[in-house]
DNA sequence: AATGAATGAGCCTTCATTCAT
DNA sequence: CATGAATGAAGGCTCATTCAT
């Protein structure tokens, strides 16, 4: 199944039009229940035609696919800006932490839809490639600060984050301050630091 | 909607039957697309007409509901016969690490699918409140060990659970024994006591 | 894309729906302009709802594959039994013509519309193995009858009478026994015999 | 509906596009799968846009309307001069043979297609219109050399030519000049004289 | 009860056609 | 006039659900 976008119109009105509807599949993705992720609802919602809707993307996967490409490079970008720093490691860590709260906490409901969803589709290359570059600059944070940590780790400790912050925004959590010292137990306590005391979050 | 299984001859062959539909379904979870998880096929794959399903469930749904509160409800009797045990705190949250860690693990693909769906799924009271005792049990547990621990550790607590073992059971990993232990660190580690050289795992 | 048809129900009931819906097709191809050959109205001119059309057909073509089959092998049972017979090779050909001009005249417009289709649509094997076999019989008879005739002779009366009969009845004409004088005057003119005063057609 | 091209500027650069336009369907017809024959993709292949496709016809059917007048009148023009020749009667109508051969040789797909669409188009009556003048003139022709052939006759004969072209052109025959000699016989050979050694091709 | 044929709302998608730029 | 973005009716098809047997 062909899962790119169709043309990038060079009206600057194409691009637009492009861009709402995968804000409206985001919106839906967000506000509503799974089964009313149609192409005419995407559609509706992206104040635009069904024909429209099809003459950017080739099928409601290739919508979605460009979603997740979205929100992935927004993420992987701001990772790598962290990662190229000059900053220490602990510092580094925080700061993806920071990240991770501000992806996952922007819009938590549709961080978590996009979860599963990626999952289920079968997600093109190029998406591909940014999960795995995205796990790699991860993994090289953690091991810079943790040099014993290997993969595994890396890995529990993006899901632990992401379960924390999913969890807390599900339950309507607001407090994004209590909820950075609790991601921050958990990491450097799975690392293995006693995280008493440990910094002054600010 | 309706999500009840449809009351009926309590006969055993009835039993039999409606608790064979439910088990189609998860091994369809488990093992298929989830696009396949048509109503047609569970009756299928249960080895029953599509007619018969729809004598034991008035919808789809109600099967899935049924699903969720199977599985959660063992959950919850292993949560609270450990929660009623003689242990020592700390034995007793290592238990539920292991009990956790089995459930998730016995059946993982199902286990990860059920969480999605039980989001989706307007669940029905009975099981909203099968999660809340679940909670419940498990805060108790953890604030006995961990007196400084809120509501919101021990859910941190359960997600992070959750997440590390699903994490592992999607990439495949079989290492159990090493998993506890990665289980263990971030459970101790949240709540903030060093785990290094902490317990001997068995 | 498969094109078999999807089950031959137990039931009797479901045997005479799909041949209904066979048979509705062939109607609308007789009767309607070709842009209303929708699986809608197929289903609705064979009193069925669209539903139970997939039920016995995977697509709108496996129905059309279903139809071509149909005549086909009806006329294929005819030329076979000719051509089994022990009637002289030219009362062959003329059984030959005969059979020819009750199969085209029997429903001219289908036939027509068929000939059309077969070109069009990716003909499973086994229709395709019919043609291959009607050919073929049809050349042996012919070239018993008129040894220096080769395939391309053979193909050409094939045409020749289709086209006839085709053309015949798309301007309406009702004379059988005229038709069948001019059918003959074309194959034996063809075929190099002075066909004047040749046979008493009866 | 409208059928006719649209009346507009007699400019020679608005006659050249519309003609492009015809003569794109006419290479789509040609090489490609029928249902590829959108009015997008003749504008694409016309190499023009789809907005300008619509200032010159009125639809789709249109611009078929104009291919299948514009192939029938250039036959037309072939007959008529052949009818108005000063040549004997059997030399007219090999002459028409060659011209039937020559037109439906020429781009044998695209013959046969036209064909089929117009059953399908509701012609327009200019296009009628030739079609009768066609057939009256080769039926003037037939009988000046046969007396005793009536309408239906040239009728025939005229379907029997197309019927043999269309199959050597679908079987892939490259030999003109075999056909050409098969279209003798069968002509000659219909109108009742033995073509034994009839005639020396040219 | 069990069966499975039948149903039809509704989904994805295409394509002829219009219209703002 | 040309362009191409936008439109929406309509087609193919699925699947939860019903109902006659």
């Amino acid at each position: 199944m062909d899962i790119e976008p169709r043309k990038q119109g060079r009206q600057a009105r194409a691009k637009a039009t492009a861009s709402d509807i995968v804000e409206a599949a985001a919106r839906i993705l967000e506000g509503e229940r799974m089964d009313t992720l149609t192409t005419n609802r995407i559609a509706e919602r992206a104040g635009v035609s069904i024909g429209s809707l099809y003459q950017y993307f080739p099928n409601k996967e290739a919508i979605l696919a460009s979603l997740v490409r979205r929100e992935r490079s927004n993420l992987l970008a701001d990772v790598q800006r962290i990662a190229a720093g000059a900053a220490g490691t602990a510092a580094k860590i925080d700061a993806l932490i920071d990240a991770g709260l501000e992806h996952q906490f922007a819009r938590p409901r549709l961080a978590l839809q996009l979860e599963y969803i990626e999952q289920t589709l079968d997600i093109g290359p190029e998406a591909q490639e940014l999960a795995t570059r995205l796990a790699d600059t991860i993994t090289d944070i953690v091991r810079a600060h943790a040099p014993h940590a290997d993969r595994n780790a890396a890995r529990d400790i993006v899901a632990i984050c992401h379960a924390i912050i999913n969890t807390a925004a599900i339950t309507g959590e607001t407090d994004t301050k209590g909820l950075r010292q609790r991601l921050q137990r958990a990491v450097y306590g799975y690392l293995g630091e006693s995280n008493c005391g440990y910094r002054k979050a600010d």
